[in-house]
DNA sequence: TGTATTATAGAATGATCATTCTATCTAAAA
DNA sequence: TTTTAGATAGAATGATCATTCTATAATACA
């Protein structure tokens, strides 16, 4: 992970990684197929724990869900979203988009993601449908970590009005209108 | 352009390049220093496009400011958020991370984009100090875009309600508190 | 104890590819 | 027409680097 997010997963060589992980550059092959089934199985462990933070969410009371959300959701921007993080956020999504694999595993983490979400939501705000209401949350995860990693002093500074502004009209939407 | 969508800035061989652009190898060396200018001039070339749409901003009402912003946006979206340019968007930032020529000119045009906002919401939004909406608004263009080129379909779907459920509260908010 | 299996190393191999070099062509200028 | 400067090509060069190969150590097992 350290010499993917200094380098990139081009740049990365087996000779460095081999080198941070202690073990020679044969040795790799060992463990792993090729370079990249070591991003894949980086993608499947942070979609695991994804999914770990997320379910705390069950233990959230239903009265003033949404409010303790956002709580929540921003103690877990201040605490994990270092430039470490998102740089290897960036880093799968880049070689998601030449890898197949690494592009399954992507999806397949995105669906776990949204389905925990939807029971979630859906237990604790009364909805039918979240899709909604999760495919705007999931924007603006992606949108304030970007922004976030690049400019973590200007954000942090305002993040919890940005966030109260911005989640709680998304959160307080009706379930989605059929067209 | 083409090369660096498809295959990434890494992968795309200057080989490819030049037989893109019906030149040889060697040919390319006349017009650029090596391949990272390439994606340099790039980068400033969609910073001065991206310039350009922000500024027809400029010729909207005063009244019903925002409505009509976000359609301007909705409509901006569709038209010009193809896979193609969220492809070329991700392989800018990605390569950012490493070549420091690129972060330079990325800066620069966000800097712009910045400036060019802050007047814009000033004269037509009344506010005198529009860098938290700012924030708020470049946070959600670059989540909408980034899921909008994931997954099509699911976002056009919902894409007005999404912008005005979100955004209308941002721009209606008040000046910035100083804390 | 001896044997098989797994862990580990590090060098050799073979591609790939950015960049440079040398040469030729074109077209304008003298 | 001759000269000069820029446009263009494509082969040669030299790195870099993922992967494979071969050999050796460690451990489990009989």
């Amino acid at each position: 992970m350290r010499c993917f997010v200094e380098k990139g997963f081009h740049k990365a060589g087996i000779a460095e990684i081999a080198d941070q992980a202690q073990m020679s550059p044969g040795h790799i092959y060992h463990y792993f197929k090729n370079k990249g089934a070591i991003i894949t199985a980086i993608v499947k462990r942070e979609g695991d724990e994804a999914l770990l933070r997320i379910k705390e969410l069950e233990a959230l009371p239903r009265e003033n869900f949404a409010e303790l959300f956002i709580q929540h959701f921003e103690e877990g921007i201040k605490n994990r979203l270092t430039a470490f993080q998102t740089g290897l956020n960036f880093e799968i999504i880049s070689e998601s988009r030449k890898n197949p694999d690494v592009a399954a595993q992507l999806k397949s983490n995105d669906e776990r993601i949204r389905n925990l979400f939807s029971e979630i939501f859906r237990e604790k705000l009364d909805l039918q449908n979240p899709g909604l209401q999760i495919d705007a949350l999931l924007t603006l995860m992606v949108g304030i970590s970007t922004r976030y990693a690049r400019n973590p002093e200007r954000t942090s500074e305002n993040l919890g009005l940005l966030l109260r502004t911005v989640l709680l009209p998304v959160l307080n939407m009706t379930d989605a209108p059929r067209n």
